[in-house]
DNA sequence: AAATGATTCTTTATGCCGTAAAGTACGGGA
DNA sequence: TCCCGTACTTTACGGCATAAAGAATCATTT
């Protein structure tokens, strides 16, 4: 499932992500919730069960039912809306560019990879329209501080700002995606591809002559973490190899302007 | 929702995706449908309505119930298996490397883009394991094809697919989820912004002093067609630039063994 | 002190979803 | 002609988000 964000009442929806409601109550049982119980609570879930969490689910861990959540929250929209841009607190608002900007870069691509290990569910969060809450900003405006400092132009930064986000996203995508599917299914990834491969050689023998530059792609392979499986190896090393790649392409901007 | 490929039976699986099953059925009432036509069927559906399609919708397109798909195919999961693999044929199963492999890997991009707006649902595949069908294994030969030209070795080459690929699908699903956010709730990007905005000064009026670096990767926007919609615009423009510093930097890794 | 009415939270219900289970109608082989 | 596997429908189940209505609580007004 793939959440869009600020789909609501804008009003309400931002004003809550900033945290902005009135907080007088006078009349009636005192709240035995908060938005911020509710949140956290959701981000426990979804931590665990992935971004499919039940607003049954989040209720029964603070003690109440799905409905209770709404008398907080507008909805579920809403609800994961809160919960992406709580999380992105967990991320330094900002980086020390006494290495230089690469360098610093290198650190927020690692910081971002590790936060997608925490909270996996973050990749499914539409980045087609941003959540607007205030961490959400601060987040960007780190990387944004980093990138400034090469002296590129803001034509040139939007790009590379980009082409960072969506690789980090899709790198982490990856791993996660295969942690979520082994999860589920309790398979491993050397089983599923042992179970597949078979099959595949018996439907299709001539695999190999048919598509020889994926061969050619799978030479000197080099294990990294022997304790990590498979596929995780792989996405670390692509992970790596890729941000190098990226990150000349900025060098070389930086350099020849 | 996400689709997790492959947690079927893997024989049953792969059999359907590589179309290997016994044609022969004796007794009984003729089928009226076939996999072929249930994966068309399904693909159309997912065009206009995206992943959340349901097996209700694509029987009825068909004339038939939910559960007559179930004869021909075992599950949901395993159609948009088949669906993944078949809208891959349409993807070229080879680029010219006449003008070298920067123009071919432009192409390449340039295909993908435009596959992926036509059919957005892709993007909410999960790439953590391949879906192993042959138009996937085609489809990823005609990129390591033009990449192998660079002469660069597997261990690099490997990098450079994954940054290619997380790059354009980020890009796209950029677009794709702000086309989708639009057209579910009727919604322009002109109006989402300007109603956002006025909320999010009045709650916090500094914002532009907050987040300072923000600012000023704002600067130079120039407008590339001004008949597209406000992110789309932005989305070309991040995906052009993206790709630029990209393949500087596989020219480089080219140029310096 | 009692009544009012806003507020929290539960209960119940609606309409989706994927799909299991059982039933019906068909038609080739014995 | 009967048999039985096949194509397809009907019905049903459990799960989802959430609308609607009711119960319980308590500051304020009378």
């Amino acid at each position: 499932m793939v959440v869009y964000a600020g789909q609501g009442d804008p009003r309400r929806s931002i004003e809550l992500l900033w945290r902005k409601s009135a907080a007088e109550h006078r009349p009636g049982p005192k709240p035995g919730l908060s938005v911020d119980a509710i949140v956290d609570a959701a981000i426990e879930v979804a931590d665990e069960q992935g971004m499919a969490f039940s607003m049954r689910a989040v209720g029964e861990r603070l003690g109440r039912t799905a409905m209770a959540l709404y008398t907080y929250v507008p909805g579920k929209n809403e609800l994961v809306d809160l919960m992406y841009d709580r999380a992105m607190a967990e991320l330094p608002g900002s980086y020390p560019l006494d290495d230089g900007w690469r360098a610093a870069t290198e650190r927020w691509a690692r910081d971002m990879w590790e936060f997608y290990s925490r909270h996996p569910w973050m990749l499914q969060v539409s980045q087609a329209r941003p959540v607007l809450g205030p961490h959400e900003f601060a987040s960007i405006e780190a990387l944004a501080a980093v990138l400034v400092s090469t002296g590129l132009p803001g034509r040139d930064l939007r790009g590379i700002v980009g082409a960072l986000t969506y690789f980090v996203r899709g790198a982490a995508q990856t791993v996660a995606e295969a942690r979520a599917a082994g999860g589920a299914t309790g398979e491993a990834d050397e089983e599923w591809w042992y179970a597949r491969s078979a099959v595949l050689v018996e439907v299709e023998p001539d695999l190999a002559k048919k598509f020889p530059m994926l061969h050619l792609l799978e030479n000197d392979r080099e294990p990294i973490d022997p304790e990590l499986p498979y596929l995780e190896n792989d996405a670390v090393e692509n992970f790596r190899g890729g941000l190098k790649v990226l990150l000349d392409g900025v060098e070389g901007a930086v350099a020849k302007p």
